[in-house]
RNA sequence: GUGGGCGUAGCUCAGUUGGUUAGAGCACAGGGUUGUGAUCCCUGGGGUCGGGGGUUCGAGUCCCCUCGCUCACCCCA
């Protein structure tokens, strides 16, 4: 019997892997540009550091095991509580503001559907040690400079952001007691799968009349463009309580990004966590699960053992954002390493002087291939020099005794003479 | 964890009321011709028909179980 891969895995042959390079060397591209410095962690940790965050609920939904130590041991689902433990340990050494990206593999023990697999990778960016609002401005410009740099537009997918402290304004204001807010942000959360009579029963229950329902229900619903957060102000009527969120404004225009965003109260975010501002981003249609989401959350590394510090954080799975960039055809082809040079036996004779032409130019640094066929077939040999992308195929005949090759630019199909002694110089320019 | 749809070659599929040794195209590999990316031709590898059990003289086909994939629900750090 065959093994197969297991459930919610995914074999990288040499197509996929490419596409995978295609998506992590533009987060990294991305990350490096917008000024994050490059960490990474262990890819399994004490189970305990996932409780810490997210309660022993958490367990269920994650793959552990126990190492011949009996110690309880977990495949990461996420890597915050690894970056909270690492700033935690170092949090005096470290230059301030921390500003990391990593990669990670996580592994999730969830029943996969479309969007989300046990196995994937997530592009995290964290910024920690700065409270202003440009923190988690930048953490929003650098998700769309991501988006961007694969093509994607304002148009096609729209950032939605919220804040933790602003709609807990509003709920207070509707009349929502304090030890109700909690179960205010689960409904504001849930409205859309509620059928109406459950949303009007569960509002209820939080000391809202009917009037206040259909207000609760409005606002969750509401959307205002970035930069018009006067909008908000007005047709909310909040003003003060706006904090945090009218300084993002600003910077988000200062950014230069407020096309791609809009405020929404009803974004919500599961995590207790988050203290500030959150937000999500999705694809415009809203056909797909979130693209990324992040936000706010001052209270982490403290509750990690480390000093108090303010942080902002953004996480983006690869698993959606490949759906999204091929639906849209904004996936390549072929996303291979195209070879510089190609080399071709067109004669019996210039056969034995593949190999060392090859090596020549790869002593340079050219991405260099040949056939392995035995056939002099010039026309099959360049089918295989263009199926493999070649920019140029160096064709080797009986004139190659005399120490020249023909150089064929394979996109402009133009051929030249080029002394065999002179090819690596003649490639590198 | 719950429910729907789908499982024949790497991919897309054909396979008659159950009937001989399960096929095609594409892809892949080797080769030939015109020697310069095309076209054409020859050859080859590859399937326990997802797996197991049952009915039958005989199962890819009918029945049961199971596994996997997929979509949705739950959840979503």
């Amino acid at each position: 019997m065959k093994i197969q891969a297991p459930k919610g895995t995914r074999d990288f042959y040499p197509k996929q892997m490419a596409w995978r390079n295609y998506i992590l060397d533009a987060w990294r591209r991305v990350s490096v540009r917008n000024g994050f410095d490059h960490v990474d962690g262990p890819i399994f940790e004490l189970l305990d550091l996932y409780k810490i965050k997210s309660g022993d609920g958490i367990v269920s939904e994650l793959f552990n095991f126990e190492d011949r130590g009996q110690r309880q041991l977990a495949l990461r689902p996420e890597f915050t509580p690894t970056l909270a433990r690492m700033v935690a340990a170092q949090a005096h050494a470290l230059p301030k503001p921390i500003k990391w990206f990593c990669m990670p593999n996580l592994c999730r023990a969830e029943r996969p559907q479309r969007g989300r697999l046990r196995e994937f990778f997530q592009w995290n960016v964290d910024l920690l040690g700065c409270d202003e609002p440009i923190a988690d401005a930048e953490c929003i410009f650098t998700a769309v400079d991501l988006l961007r740099e694969l093509g994607l537009g304002p148009h096609q997918v729209r950032v939605k952001i919220s804040h933790r402290q602003t709609v807990r304004h509003v709920l207070v204001k509707l009349g929502v007691a304090e030890d109700k807010i909690i179960d205010a942000f689960n409904l504001l959360d849930r409205r859309d799968r509620l059928e109406r009579k459950e949303f009007v029963a569960n509002a209820a229950a939080l000391g809202l009349d009917e009037t206040r329902v259909q207000r609760l229900d409005e606002i969750g619903r509401m959307v205002f463009p970035a930069g018009r957060i006067d909008q908000m102000r007005t047709q909310i009527g909040v003003d003060d309580e706006l904090g945090d969120l009218a300084g993002l404004d600003r910077e988000l225009t200062a950014f230069g990004i407020s096309d791609w965003c809009e405020y929404d109260l009803g974004i919500v975010r599961g995590l207790a966590y988050y203290t500030g501002i959150v937000f999500e981003i999705h694809e415009a249609s809203g056909a797909e699960r979130a693209m990324a989401g992040g936000g706010r959350y001052d209270g982490l590394i403290k509750l990690f053992g480390g000093p108090d510090t303010p942080a902002v954080g953004m996480g983006m799975g690869d698993v959606v954002l490949m759906n999204v960039l091929t639906d849209k055809g904004l996936m390549p082809e072929d996303a291979s390493p195209r070879p510089d040079v190609f080399v071709i036996a067109a004669s019996d004779a210039a056969a034995g002087r593949v190999s060392s032409v090859a090596a020549a130019l790869r002593r340079r640094g050219l991405h260099t291939r040949f056939s392995y066929k035995s056939t002099r077939n010039v026309g099959k040999l360049l089918k295989d020099a263009a199926a493999a992308q070649a920019r140029h195929a160096v064709i080797l005949d009986d004139e190659a005794s005399q120490g020249v090759a023909s150089v064929k630019d394979l996109a402009s199909g133009g051929q030249t003479q080029v002394a065999i002694a002179d090819l690596p110089a003649h490639f590198t320019g």
